[in-house]
This record gives C-alpha cells, structure tokens and sequence, in this order.
DNA sequence: AGTGCCGCCTGATGGC
DNA sequence: TGCCATCAGGCGGCAC
C-alpha cells in the first residue's frame, strides 16, 4: 500500500497534471457504504458544489480542503487510488466512490480490497479530532530526542514495530520500516529499550534519507500501487531489503532473512543488522565427529560463554505445548514421566516424510525462539558460544555474529567416528545433510581439523577471534 | 497500559 | 486443470 513517499506522489499528481484544485463537486455516489466513516446521506449532500482549494498530506493520510471550511481526510490503506476521468468513462469493478465535477470529469477511488476509509470533516478541528488526531509527526517535522527516548527507550518492543507505530512518527509503512532498519545497521527485531540515543538519531535522519529519495524516485511499485493509471514508481529497484528475501545483502553478501514480526513480513540481513539486546554469538558448526566440541572448549578457555544446544533440544521437547503439538501430528506417540518417547518420533519420522517436514519446522521454530530467549537473558557486552550442528537449517545463524566452520577428511572422520562408536556408517547416514557445500561461504572462518588437539588449538589462536 | 492476534477484503501465486 | 493455502505498501478492536 501507499506508504508516505507514495501518497506524497498520488497527491502531487492529483494537484499538477489532474488540476483538481480548479475543480468544483456537483455529485457524490457512494457504490460501497463502509469507506465513508459517519454519515453516507451527510457526506453525500454536504460535498454538493463545493470546490477543491487544496490537497496535504498527513503521514498517509490525504487531505482534501474544500469551499465552506470542510475537508475530506482519506486512507487508502491497502489498495486505494485515486484516478481523474472523463464522465463518459464507465465505472469499473472496485470502484467505490465517485466524485462528480461541473466540467464533465470524475474523481474515482477505487479499491480491490475495500480497506481504505474517508470522513468529511471541518476545517477548524480536523486535525484534533480522530483519526488525525492520534497521528504523530513525520520524520521531516522536528523530532526531539527527548520525543524519541520517551516513545523508544521506555518500550520493550521491536523497533520494526515501533517505526509502524503512526503515532510516534507518521509515514512509515512495512516498506521503509525495513529499509530504515537495515540503513541504520539495527535488527528489525531490537526492543526499543536497547537502542542508544545515537540510534535514535540515526533513524530519523535514516528515514527523511530514504523517504526523500523514495519521493523523488515516485515511490515504490511492487504490485498494483500507481501515481496515476498509467505512470508506476521507480523506487522499487534500489530497495535494499524489502521483496529481496534469500538475495544476498548489498553490503555483506549473506543472504537476506525472510520473519514475521507481529504479522508483517520483515526482511533483513542477519549478518550486519545487530540485535542490540543480545550478546557477541561466535556459531560453530559442521560435520559429526569434526571436533565441534574440542572447539567449543577453546573459546569457553577464552572466557565465551556456552550455549548447549543439546540441552535447549531437550528442553523444546519438554515443553508441554510442544508435546501436544506433536501428539497431534503423531497420535500413537507415547509420552512417559513428561518426557517423549524420541526413539519412538524418529522412527516414525522415517516412514512418515510429510509428518518429518512439518514436525522439523515447527521444532526448528520452537529451538529458535527458546535460542533467542535465552540469548536475550544473557544480555549485551557478553560473549557467547554456540555449538549448531543444524546451523543453517535451523536458521540460528540469525543469531551468529561470526560463523565458524569446521571441516574434516571423511576417511579421518570415519576413524573417529568407529573409535567413538564402533559404527560410523549409521552416524554418517544420520548426519548427512548437517550442512551443504553452498553453506561454506557463509561462514568467516573456515578450519580443518585433521590433526591433534594440539594443532588445532594453534589454528584458532591465528584467527583473533 | 502494554501487547498479541484477528478481522476486514480480493486477487495473485505456488504447491499438490 | 483445478483446488487450497498463503501472502500482500494497513489499521482498528478485542482479549488477556
């Protein structure tokens, strides 16, 4: 939908090349009854030949000024437009209310998804009273910090969400929110008590930036937004983030994030957009038996932190809304003394392949926010282990400041592995896809542990970590 | 009060 | 081919 620099578009186009403010209402038809808020009969009969002085805009809101001090103040929400015709144009599908003028041309809103809304107010009091009331500045008008501590600092929310927020700041839709997140370097998902005041400052100077430039590119066109029927948007191609999921980020190369913050789609790049309320994650991953652990107990000589995945998994698998969820999907599963049956899940999983896709997705979700929980408890300014042998599949790498990736010969793997074990060809099948060749390159630091310990130790003592 | 989730609508797209 | 689920530039209202 039209966010601020769209609406910015629609409404100078309406003014310069449409010359609505020359034109004069003879007739009004309402075709859907919910887009007008308040009385349809009154804003029928009230908008009888009264001319247009003026056209503003309020963060997305357009402000249609008229002759006897009343004003129309339009949201298109979703899908509204605003298009000038000539009277003898037949109406089409979702076109909801027409305006007819005294020089033979209409104004038509159209809108598929029926969302948008109009009231007739008056000029004297429309911006003290709903909805306009309870929007907030745009970023152009002057913010002060005190404003953006005391709408920021005190929440516990995402930013993604607090940029929505159109009563803190006006303008900003799902678009540019994810823009400005990456621009500023912060992670969509940061709660707004983490932010510093610099971020602050970053934001709104990020955002007049973006908003400025998306203006004068003529907004964005990703699917049916247009200045007028015939003319698109030229922003859409230097977005950075947004509609760009899996492509690889413009200043890193890591492939972008595709998550759902309070609903809304949030793309970004979990590399260089830092989530402010969690510790510096170092992520260790690779293949069974290639000494992820001898690894793990290097850093955590360093003074890291351990995370132990192995014990968040069996926490997952003791949640009870987990094991209820799972014994929906598997009936005949048995959960004894709270605890899952898991030799019982896996070889079910064998034989049941949509079941195993559904179930592991839903698990990988239940491990990601449990991993996210417990990063959150330990906070800022710490340094975190992480030993994730399912580290892309799971998509814990979200969380990783730094990857390292840890390779081994098969044939001394295989060694390992029958010592350990006595039976590697299992193991091996077990672990096949713990990482794919392609996830090589998203890793910082890529080592080879075919040595002793010894070896090993000196290899990570070159990396400065 | 602050937060999370659903409903409002239609159409495009992708998986089976 | 069709059928079904999911998703989309937004926001208000409701329940906890």
């Amino acid at each position: 939908m039209p966010e601020l620099p769209e609406v910015n578009n629609i409404i100078n186009y309406l003014k310069n090349h449409e010359h609505l403010t020359t034109k004069t209402i003879c007739k009004v038809d309402v075709l859907y009854d919910y887009t007008i808020e308040g009385s349809k009969d009154y804003f029928i009969n009230a908008l009888k030949n009264k001319r247009i002085l003026d056209i503003t805009q309020k963060g997305k809101y357009i402000i249609f000024h008229l002759s006897d001090d009343l004003v129309i103040v339009s949201h298109l929400r979703m899908e509204g437009k605003y298009f000038v015709k000539n009277e003898d144009v037949e109406n089409t599908k979702h076109d909801l209310v027409i305006f007819h003028f005294t020089d033979n041309t209409k104004l038509v809103y159209n809108d598929t998804r029926k969302f948008g809304r109009m009231i007739l107010l008056n000029e004297k009091n429309y911006l003290s009273v709903p909805p306009l009331s309870k929007v907030g500045p745009e970023p152009f008008e002057n913010i002060s910090i005190a404003y953006l501590k005391e709408n920021y600092q005190t929440k516990n929310i995402a930013l993604k969400q607090l940029l929505l927020d159109q009563s803190i700041i006006s303008g900003i839709g799902n678009i540019y929110a994810d823009e400005i997140c990456f621009d500023t370097k912060l992670n969509p998902r940061t709660p707004g008590k983490f932010l510093s005041d610099d971020d602050l400052l970053n934001i709104v100077s990020s955002a007049r930036k973006i908003l400025t430039l998306a203006i004068n590119f003529g907004g964005s066109t990703i699917k049916t937004y247009h200045i007028a029927e015939d003319k698109e948007g030229n922003y859409q191609s230097h977005l950075n983030v947004y509609n760009r999921e899996n492509q690889p980020c413009k200043r890193c190369g890591y492939p972008l994030r595709k998550i759902f913050l309070n609903g809304r789609g949030t793309t970004f790049c979990p590399r260089c957009q830092v989530d402010k309320s969690l510790p510096f994650v170092l992520a260790l991953t690779g293949p069974i038996a290639s000494g992820k652990s001898s690894v793990n107990a290097y850093f955590v000589k360093q003074g890291f932190i351990s995370l132990d995945l192995d014990n968040i998994v069996h926490e997952v698998y003791k949640d009870k809304t987990v094991q209820k969820e799972i014994k929906n999907i598997i009936p005949s599963l048995k959960i004894v003394e709270g605890n899952i049956d898991r030799l019982y899940l896996k070889q079910y999983l064998i034989n049941h392949k949509a079941a195993k896709n559904d179930l592991e997705n839903y698990l990988y979700e239940g491990l990601y926010n449990l991993v996210l929980k417990k990063l959150r408890k330990i906070g800022p300014g710490k340094k975190v282990v992480m030993d994730v042998p399912l580290l892309f599949k799971s998509h814990l790498d979200d969380f990783a400041n730094k990857i390292l990736l840890i390779q081994i010969n098969p044939n001394i793997q295989r060694e390992r592995l029958e010592k350990r074990s006595g039976n590697s060809d299992l193991y091996l099948k077990l672990n096949k896809s713990y990482f794919e060749q392609e996830d090589i390159k998203k890793a910082d630091f890529v080592i080879s542990n075919n040595s002793n310990l010894e070896d090993l130790y000196k290899e990570l003592d070159n990396l400065n970590i």
